[in-house]
DNA sequence: CGCCAGTCTTGAACCATTCAAGAAAAGGCG
DNA sequence: CGCCTTTTCTTGAATGGTTCAAGACTGGCG
């Protein structure tokens, strides 16, 4: 399991100054896997080491982290911003259409190789998002 | 080139019917490839058969034309919605970091094989989008 | 220890999108 | 052709995630 100092090294390492909130917030997108941004508020005012802590700081902290690569920010359509602490491993997600679930896939293909488009029309390509919509287990089952 | 008329079986084949809002937003939607709805409501203002058409009307329309699959939505990340009218085919975006521009690509796989994951998790899948994010050539040229 | 850029707090603004209620018009039928 | 029902459009206002602004605070370096 991850813990504070542990988070602690990473924002020194990404050239972050270390501070409550943003311990806090590295915490929660760790223990939260896709959260949203309210998720994240909450979690993080519900953690001993929150406390107190405005929604704007989460907002400036989660774009710190975002722009740092800490994390990452996904947002398919129709959903609110959502945050994932994997990152450099090229994955995909699943979407549910019906609840909005978000799940994990491996990219299919290998290490980055979906990078390569058909005809990149002279754009370099830096990043390949795949995004499978469909019905997750539950919803499927419901119906 | 599409037409009126065109556009008015369109929207019977799809059980809507035929108004001139419609009619108008679907031509602009088909004019103004990856427009987003601001876009699209003046090209629908500027259009003689358009006249003035509330930007609720504009939104009503785009919500019937793309839950009846005449267009297809698309949002990419820290974007507006914009639409486009390519639809069944398959095909991908590049999006640019830089300046937001949009460029189709096709299926890099091929028919529809892309929406085969690794691991669906039990999800039903019914779509893959990929979103290619890089940077255009007027914005690579620029820096 | 003291400074200062980088952070956090408070409070308000933004703006794409949606909601609501009533007027208008499309299309089927007699 | 004109009526009627249902869908659609108009007007006007609300919603809510996200961002902007100004000032207080503080982490980390010298």
């Amino acid at each position: 399991m991850t813990t504070a100092p542990d988070y602690e090294q990473m924002l020194r390492g990404a050239d972050l100054r270390v501070t409550r909130p943003r311990v806090a917030v590295l915490g929660a997108v760790h223990a939260l896997p896709h959260a949203d941004t309210d998720a994240i508020i909450s979690a993080v005012r519900a953690d001993d080491i929150g406390g107190d802590v405005s929604h704007q700081a989460v907002y400036d902290v989660l774009r710190a982290l975002t722009s740092a690569g800490l994390i990452r920010r996904i947002q398919p359509s129709g959903s609110v911003s959502r945050y994932e602490a994997r990152v450099g491993d090229n994955h995909h997600h699943l979407v549910c259409r019906s609840c909005g679930a978000i799940s994990d896939v491996d990219c299919a293909v290998g290490e980055m190789p979906c990078l390569t488009a058909a005809d990149d029309h002279g754009f370099v390509i830096d990043e390949a998002e795949v995004i499978y919509w469909g019905t997750c287990p539950d919803c499927s089952a419901r119906s």
